[in-house]
DNA sequence: ATAGAACTTCTACAACAAGTAGAAAAGTAT
DNA sequence: ATACTTTTCTACTTGTTGTAGAAGTTCTAT
């Protein structure tokens, strides 16, 4: 399902990071601070507005961002958490299959020591 | 990084299921016997053999692949298990983002309880 | 050793996703 | 009404994947 772009990616890190809903000029404010590809000799041209627009749309159509089409300069929003979203996925990756428990023996393995407390305490000894 | 499409994914399916290493011929023919879409309706040409090589370098290219190209006809296998594979992949997806816990704690809401008290298992006492 | 078969590599094209943005349309404010 | 802002439409580019023919290489059987 979702596999989002490196620019779709930026975006929903930003509408994340606000709770409030906020319009496609400030995200290319924003985008145009936060530089895409840690390449500090390079200062690219902002994005033009529309470019924002568009990704919007497509994530609109994906299902991950909502729009106020109530306030003049819309205003968008993330559908989920960034957590939430992320959790999701991470069980879209799991899948159906009947390997599951292997899959999640594997998984369980790689996490540090102090998640795996955290996870220990979450599943309630 | 590896998002596969339909094809190289029934592909690494068929490569999973096989301990051996096989040939893109026996592929081919595995995979004209599964239908892609489960749509008993329509009886699809086969795959040509030289289709199969292309998804095959790719998924090389991409390092979950490996071939003998010593024996004749090479013979391909899957470099890692599914579950390994799987697993990377959740890793992936949760990423090192501060708030893995947070994703964690969502995940782990959502297994079966069988898996849950898999999990505890594996956690340690 | 050689012709034909089998196999692999090269090249190519169509479809789609994603980055990008101008042109056109629609709404707003004075 | 008119100038300005915002949104939608349309479009081009690049990269990925499905698909496979053409060309090149390697066997194999005689």
């Amino acid at each position: 399902m979702a596999t989002l772009g490196d620019l779709e990616r930026a975006v929903m890190d930003l509408l994340w990071e606000h709770q409030e809903a906020i319009t496609a000029n400030s995200l290319r404010d924003l985008l145009s601070q936060r530089p895409s590809t840690e390449d500090s000799t390079v200062e690219s041209r902002p994005l033009a507005v529309t470019t924002v627009l568009t990704v919007l749309s497509r994530l609109e159509k994906k299902g991950l961002v909502e729009r106020e089409r109530s306030s003049r300069p819309h205003r968008y929003r993330a559908v989920t958490s960034r957590e939430d979203h992320t959790a999701e996925l991470m069980l879209e990756v799991l899948g159906s299959a009947p390997d599951r428990e292997a899959v999640l023996a594997r998984f369980i393995g790689t996490v540090s020591p102090g998640e795996a407390e955290t996870l220990r305490k979450l599943l309630g000894h």
